[in-house]
DNA sequence: TTTGATACTTGACACTGTCTAGTAGAAAAA
DNA sequence: TTTTTCTACTAGACAGTGTCAAGTATCAAA
């Protein structure tokens, strides 16, 4: 077995179980598989990852930052264009998102780095709710505000990932349409 | 090995699933660990679900035949309590709501019985958007107002379920509370 | 009495994640 | 310059997994 003696195996392999992910779902990320297409034994990838929650670890980490960065510049252009940057995140982004919400494939509690930009990402759909009905108002009604935005946005994310819209009316159409559409459903009633 | 010689292990192996599903994931289901627990042999499962992939599949059965039922009895309430039911019944049935939108899973095209209630259950809250917009309004506006609908009751569920709301708004409160305001909003904006 | 179906069992196979124990090469310390 | 230490791997073994193939015991129908 030749050894690639590179420091960019850790890439290599996170690369690689990302688009598994993305194509046939986490759990379709094997280990032994992604060694083997990297030209590596099969332990190569754990002296990087310790073991396979670690793989995910980098992905939830990886994720949640660039989710982040997209959240924040879009805050300038109002909630329902937030809505849509993270739908847009979560198409752009399937191995990623496939992997943020699953508790099951990855305690976050064991790695703080990742927990941290997750909690980042979910303060700044929070900052905006605030600034959207005013801070000072009641904290229950933020709560509520700021649970609906993030739910029409992960909700429309999760059904188009996972194709049950798909389909279902006619040939479909424009699917930024939709999301452009619903995002503004969406931010009017937070308005109101 | 003593068989148990009854009819009832398809139901002892399903039940022994949709419990691991609800605690650890679908992906903690092992067929052998069932077998095991239930005291027959690790190819008895089989004999009753061909594969693993068709116990997800008798899961997502048993799972949307139930959903469906319950969209149903909520119709006469109005959208609002049509949105609660769903993330209710989410909450209720984990395990099979885990299984239910995992296309990985278990691909229904194999499965025609589970894809056809899967299938009603759609048509049941499609109805109900069109009951409340109008039957005769534009096309692409029914398929907007659906998605919206579907998007916070399956965004809510899925956030719920999953664990990152929990925690994140102070000690939380009452949860059934949270479900009824935000279905509350999500049902006047569909009237708007 | 034979046939056939049902509901299992047993054994084997390739594959998985992970533990343990190495090793080749480069940088740092003596 | 030699020795030590660290990094980035390799190699082998182990228990556990889903699944294929080939049995077997029980029972109803022909």
């Amino acid at each position: 077995m030749v050894p690639p003696r590179s420091d960019e195996l850790q890439r290599t392999v996170l690369d690689a179980a990302i688009a598994i992910a993305a194509n046939e779902g986490p759990d379709a990320i094997s280990m032994r598989d992604i060694a083997r297409r990297a030209g590596v034994s099969h332990q190569a990838p754990y002296h990087h990852f310790g073991d396979r929650t670690g793989i995910f670890a980098a992905i939830v980490e990886e994720g949640f930052t660039e989710l982040a960065e997209r959240l924040e510049l879009s805050r300038s252009t109002g909630a329902s264009s937030m809505c849509e940057a993270y739908v847009h995140f979560a198409l752009g982004h399937r191995g990623h998102f496939r992997v943020m919400f699953r508790a099951d494939l990855c305690n976050l509690a064991n790695y703080p780095s990742a927990a941290s930009v997750a909690e980042q990402a979910f303060a700044v759909l929070i900052n905006e709710v605030k600034s959207i009905v005013g801070d000072s108002t009641d904290e229950n009604l933020i709560r509520t505000q700021a649970t609906f935005m993030w739910s029409i946005a992960h909700g429309l994310a999760t059904l188009l990932i996972d194709g049950p819209l798909e389909g279902r009316f006619g040939e479909f159409g424009n699917v930024d349409e939709l999301i452009r559409d619903v995002s503004l459903i969406a931010a009017r009633s937070l308005q109101a």
